[in-house]
DNA sequence: GCTTATTGGCATAACATTATGACAAACGGG
DNA sequence: CCCGTTTGTCATAATGTTATGCCAATAAGC
């Protein structure tokens, strides 16, 4: 049994063959396939592989290009970028940065919009509204050395928000503002997955419609079990990460895995998970 | 500052605005913010509304008509299908489902190759392996009730794999091999993040290529915290999603969050997040 | 039965995508 | 310096996408 890597794209996908070709290329050297300093396979070789035109294998080089992620020289070849695109920030599913490593970072908080608004239903459905209640939504970016890392989408419920005089303009986190508030936050529970940028997401987190992101969702309860927010985060996969560091315990009924709240602490050191790129280049 | 809810379209991307407008009305339905039996925007109205001519809107409509997701009648109009799709299996962080509530489902895993090959740079950094190193890569499926969910690639270093005698053909998980041949599993790191399917995993999760997938990536430790197992899982997120429960709790700086390791213990009702994703599309 | 609303279908035109093929220009190795 | 390799550029043709406009067929209300 061999593993085959029979590469073949999907022409009869309503997105262009140049397209596709350029986001699972981009995805491989992102994902650590094609690492700095690798020549990729020309213009020729693609063709051959992927069963398109040159037209098209250049298109999709030449759009890799013009993100800088590859160069391309006459004569020589397609090369990914030495600079390695900077690591994706590590973050623990609290959803708070950790590997802040380098701090020379200028993070910056954009309020796209906000507004009170009806709830549309899925909004009732996760804090638990009546039909016809309003909410406070609340659109943000965050950025890290300005490029957009995360776009954010907060629910809040009419009454909490009255009841805590919310600045939604204000770039200061809705939670916090409502921890100030008094409102004492207990529990949440939160849903991760994946999806693709549409049209609004993408122009906040400048990244082309189709681009996959982290989709996460979260319900937020105060110490009455009342579901106080809820928010939408979606995150560039090549810019943010989540890590979950775990250690296997023995339960009653067999092993499991037990997550390790934050940070790194228990001594172990620091180990890449092997996501993205590599560290170091040669001198 | 207005949150305006006039998710447009972009007509310069290279997604065509047909399907620009199919994925949102899709998503819409997904998401909750169109109900099964509601009476979609008409032709007209969806041309006014998005500013596309009316064989757009026609086209959109007919591309959920023929997913099943709406019902188009002449003379009466688009109307979201009664029968609504079946909710994604949520699991916790460790990977392990939980909620297999109904326990009449076939789960089944196949082996879809194995062999004993030279570790590319990207493992061999993940599992900390010699240049030249060779690891036993294995690739599976794990289909529920005749669905693909998740696509699998293991590695092992070749010694761990020989020490442990490993049967690379069985369905049965590496990691659960590698405990009966008395290696003690300890720790873990794992990453999360989110990619597009390729021709490779687009053929064993049966997706179109492009379509979202949840990535996780695994580094398994021994209890000498030696790496001897490199895993990298992608999920159909239509199918599957991870889910924490976090409780807030009071350290010495400050507040933070501490996961909840499995199940959905405290009495914390179950919440759905609504999901908005990619799915299969065959013309 | 008549009117209105809504989808189905067709024709035309402008533009984008893709394949094919040919030639020029830069790079690198011998 | 020559030569093979690789990318840059161009032209042509088939196909897909989108807008505009018109008319037919069906459903629902009066």
């Amino acid at each position: 049994m061999t593993a085959q890597n029979s590469a073949t794209l999907d022409p009869g996908s309503p997105v262009p063959l140049y397209q596709q070709l350029y986001l699972l290329l981009r995805s491989q050297i992102h994902g650590g396939a094609l690492r700095p300093g690798d020549k990729i396979m020309g213009e020729a070789e693609l063709c051959e592989a992927y069963d398109v035109s040159r037209i098209t294998a250049k298109r999709a080089l030449n759009e890799l290009a013009d993100t800088g992620l590859v160069i391309r020289k006459r004569g020589s070849g397609t090369r990914v970028t030495d600079r390695l695109p900077p690591q994706p920030l590590k973050a623990s599913i609290d959803g708070l940065l950790e590997k802040v490593g380098e701090m020379g970072r200028n993070t910056s908080v954009r309020v796209l919009s906000s507004a009170l608004m009806p709830a549309p239903p899925e909004i009732r459905a996760a804090l638990n509204l009546p039909e016809g209640a309003r909410a406070l939504q609340s659109r943000r970016v965050r950025s890290l050395n300005d490029q957009s890392v995360s776009f954010l989408e907060a629910w809040i419920p009419e009454d909490v928000a009255e009841g805590a005089a919310l600045e939604a303009e204000s770039p200061t986190p809705m939670l916090l503002q409502l921890e100030r508030a008094g409102i004492s936050v207990s529990s949440a529970t939160q849903t991760i997955t994946a999806t693709l940028a549409d049209a609004l997401s993408a122009a906040a987190l400048d990244v082309p419609m189709g681009a996959p992101l982290i989709d996460t969702r979260r319900v937020v309860f105060d110490a009455q079990d009342r579901a106080v927010e809820f928010i939408r985060v979606l995150y560039r996969p090549e810019l943010y990460q989540i890590e979950v560091a775990m250690r296997r315990v023995q339960g009653d009924n067999g092993a499991a895995w037990v997550p390790r709240p934050t940070g790194r602490p228990e001594g172990r050191p620091d180990r890449p998970g092997a996501p993205a790129t590599k560290a170091p280049k040669t001198p």
